[in-house]
DNA sequence: AACACCGTATCATATTGTGGAACGTCGATG
DNA sequence: CATCGACGTTCCACAATATGATACGGTGTT
């Protein structure tokens, strides 16, 4: 085959591996990320990929062909309902808690201290998978497990997307559901620095002594659908520490994200599904 | 290249096209088939492909790499989260009212008469889209408008999977908001029919004189998520063309479903998401 | 220890994929 | 009404890319 006129390196910077021997199905399969959003014409599609049209042309056609593609006669390529169906297929096959277990115990081992993995339920913090730390410290929490949202570092987790105005009503669950009764204008204040930060603290004020670490895991949707935390005892958690775990724990709930088809970058959506 | 030893026709009995000069991305492409129902090792992946394990292993690579597939250590290759992803994406871009609309139109052309598409809102059937026919028949709705469920077409087809426990309350609410008043244990027992049918009637139950034959729409979850109907007067829709036209709506709603990745023979997953 | 299983790497071969160019087809423009 | 331009489609000679036989290196099982 003649090589694509000095075209070496693409000039769109993105840098793919090779993999060495699927040229054809790379390029298929890096086709349907210029197309995401919307509708994209030939010479376009062309164009963005730095191929001829008509390479372009065959590869788009056989992936309309299988229906990961659609093609709108005066509009140009879209996404096909062939991903549709995987998309909904992959999900019911994604289970978070065995997805997040192996990161989890990364973390876990890593770190030494406790991981816990939980997702909202109504107004409460479910906790859907603990891994103990390697620390012999009492942390009272078992899975299946509810605490309240406000007075765990996973439940503000759990929260850091939700509009400022719910949480008074919230907090008042919470406090009704046994949270510590702390003033609101503080929690809020420290909530908004957590919103900020991208990860939530928690700092006794659940059990005593027991101090943590709590990052939002969002799914291909934007969404936050689970939160980990990473517990220990005060003593081996000062501020310093809880600053310098902060990064690693929001990488683990990161990297599980992505595990569920969470974009980094994306436009966020924060509209609930339907 | 050597060719496969005398693997003219898959064993498998399926049969792609050819689309000529893609056969490593289409193959790559249906690979992701093979791995819809839990995850498959690279022994068995290469035997259902009909490939070598080289092959299938670079293509199974590929794949991984760009996330369209997850490689579990000890269990094998299994759908990958960029599916997720553009599952997602595609869904945002598939808006049931553009996909149908082409169908709709043509459903209409061929049979002349009124179609319409809605959605369930609550306890109504809510239109989003109306293609008037060629026939100068007063239809009186219009898109927007939100009808009872117990006594239209299309509010009827939207039950189909409905538990028959829920349908008590259903025909209550409906008759609540309008729907005539009608026996309710003959009303079911038509209803019973339709389920079996897989598309739904409407005589004269609720504009006089208008007769309709509806049918479900399916996403790729399997779930009905809207309806289509096909609306004429009473007089050009006799017991002997509506029972014709019933296979026609069926099938247009289920392309319409196959647009929205839903997948004819799989599995029914009548589960809410979430 | 020997074995079976599974994923990975290597490499000569020619099949498959490539891109240039020409062709159709539709609307818009002069 | 003719011409043009934009866009998708088809064709084809060429060689780069994809292929599969064979061999390798882990890990758990007999």
């Amino acid at each position: 085959m003649r090589h694509a006129p000095s075209n070496e390196e693409s000039e769109s910077g993105e840098e793919r591996t090779k993999i060495q021997g699927s040229q054809t199905l790379l390029r298929g399969l890096d086709m349907l990320d210029k197309v995401i959003d919307g509708p994209v014409k030939l010479a376009d599609l062309s164009a963005a990929m730095g191929l001829t049209r008509s390479t372009t042309h065959r590869l788009a056609n056989a992936l309309a062909d299988r229906g990961f593609l659609t093609f709108l006669p005066r509009e140009g390529y879209q996404l096909g309902p062939k991903l549709l169906q995987l998309g909904f297929l992959a999900q019911s096959q994604a289970d978070i808690v065995r997805i997040a277990r192996p990161r989890l115990e990364a973390l876990a081992a890593r770190s030494e201290d406790t991981v816990h993995l939980g997702r909202l339920d109504t107004d409460l913090a479910l906790y859907l998978d603990k891994i103990p730390g390697r620390r012999r410290v009492d942390i009272s929490s078992r899975i299946g497990d509810r605490h309240p949202l406000s007075s765990t570092g996973l439940g503000k987790a759990l929260l850091l997307d939700t509009p400022e105005a719910e949480w008074p009503a919230l907090f008042e669950a919470s406090r009704a559901r046994g949270a510590p009764a702390v003033d609101y204008a503080a929690w809020a204040e420290r909530m908004r620095g957590y919103v900020a930060a991208g990860h939530a603290y928690d700092l006794e004020e659940n059990e005593d002594l027991i101090r943590c670490v709590a990052a939002p895991v969002r799914d291909a949707s934007g969404r936050i659908i689970a939160a980990i935390s990473l517990s220990s005892a005060a003593q081996y958690m000062d501020d310093a520490r809880m600053a310098a775990l902060s990064g690693e724990v929001r990488a683990t709930a990161d990297q599980i994200g992505t595990d569920l088809g969470w974009v980094p970058g994306a436009r966020p959506n924060r509209r609930p599904r339907r």
